[in-house]
DNA sequence: AAAAGACCCAACCGCTATACA
DNA sequence: GTGTATAGCGGTTGGGTCTTT
């Protein structure tokens, strides 16, 4: 099939955009809304393609952006689930959906100009996000959870969509969202909370650890305060996930290690795979962390051994160096 | 002060997915 | 089932700005 161009290249401007272009867009947007891009820039009276426009107006424009510098917070978050999909398709979108009033774009660029460059030189691989010099775990199964962790991702982005276009009825004369995977706080599905979920398991890890072992309780059965934590945490996972409507085990494909089959688990499986051996769900091992301060630290052996630093001691470090890079 | 290089980010390109006639 | 329009997405670029020499 050959597809036909969007628009007349020949004529129509290209680049920056004016403030005048952007007011005849805004104008034209609040009194007829947005939508047939095509058709848009004729009546509001731009000499761009609608394409320019609809982008224009998705990463720029819209009322409901955030511009300004990223707080650590968001820093953090991006890092994280950057980990946690690596490159796996969709992955600047599902980003943007846990970032409030970020688009995907500026996501990716804060990324690609700030954030990679600085995880580069902290001696961190931006694109597995383990150690450079093999100091971190880099065990076959580490990698295989992050693409098992990025399978999911990308299967919770289609229910999610599915989810979306379900609850926009053809009978709303409303244009359609913007993007179908970025939404406001409060209409964020509950699915979408599972970074959430996954980081009060580090948080219940962490206080396991400090109750227990100064290492990390994932070497040891947890005591019984932690085990309760972590199994109200499994079950609240869980939860989230057949909220969604998502079925694990038969959209991915079965964890091997070492030719030993690791499918059939949920989601928290793969989260509490190394965090709890006593709460009987250690499948799969957790996304693959490096931990900082250890030449033999390592995260995501299955079977459940953490060394060195926490979880969230690795982010804390992780985020003062990022702030003393930003002071330097 | 000026030139060169580095940095940053808005915007574009090309592709795929989806909706619809 | 097919073709077309539109939307969404990741990768990349170009030019303005900042920093260094």
């Amino acid at each position: 099939m050959v597809r036909s161009p969007c628009c007349e290249k020949v004529g129509l401007k290209k680049g920056p955009w004016t403030p005048e272009e952007d007011q005849k867009l805004l104008a034209h947007i609040e009194k007829h809304g947005y939508g047939s891009w095509r058709a848009l820039p004729l009546r509001a009276g731009l000499q761009r393609c609608g394409k320019s426009c609809r982008l224009r107006w998705t990463n720029y424009l819209r009322p409901d952006i955030k511009r300004g510098k990223f707080s650590l917070q968001e820093e953090q978050t991006i890092i994280q689930l950057h980990a946690l999909l690596g490159n796996s398709k969709l992955r600047w979108a599902a980003i943007a959906t846990h970032l409030d009033k970020r688009t995907d774009n500026e996501i990716k660029n804060h990324w690609n100009t700030h954030l990679r460059k600085r995880l580069e030189r902290m001696g961190i691989d931006p694109t597995t996000h383990k150690p450079k010099n093999g100091r971190y775990n880099t065990s076959k199964e580490a990698a295989a959870t992050l693409s098992h962790m990025a399978q999911w991702e990308s299967a919770r982005l289609e229910a999610e969509a599915r989810l979306v276009r379900q609850s926009n009825p053809a009978a709303d004369n409303k244009p359609p969202p913007l993007r179908s995977t970025t939404f406001s706080n409060s209409s964020r599905p509950r699915c979408l909370d599972v970074l959430r979920a996954w980081q009060g398991l580090v948080a219940a890890a962490d206080k396991g650890s400090s109750l227990e072992s100064p290492t990390s309780i994932l070497n040891f059965p947890p005591p019984p305060a932690a085990t309760s934590v972590i199994a109200s945490a499994h079950s609240k996972v869980d939860e989230l996930i057949m909220s969604c409507g998502i079925v694990w085990s038969p959209m991915v494909p079965s964890y091997e290690r070492e030719g030993e089959s690791m499918g059939g688990g949920g989601i928290s499986d793969v989260v509490l795979g190394a965090v709890s051996k006593s709460s009987g769900h250690q499948n799969l091992p957790p996304p693959m962390l490096p931990f900082a301060g250890d030449d033999n630290a390592t995260c995501g052996d299955v079977g459940g051994s953490i060394e060195g630093e926490s979880t969230s001691n690795y982010w804390n470090g992780l985020l003062n160096s990022l702030v003393d890079d930003d002071d330097a």
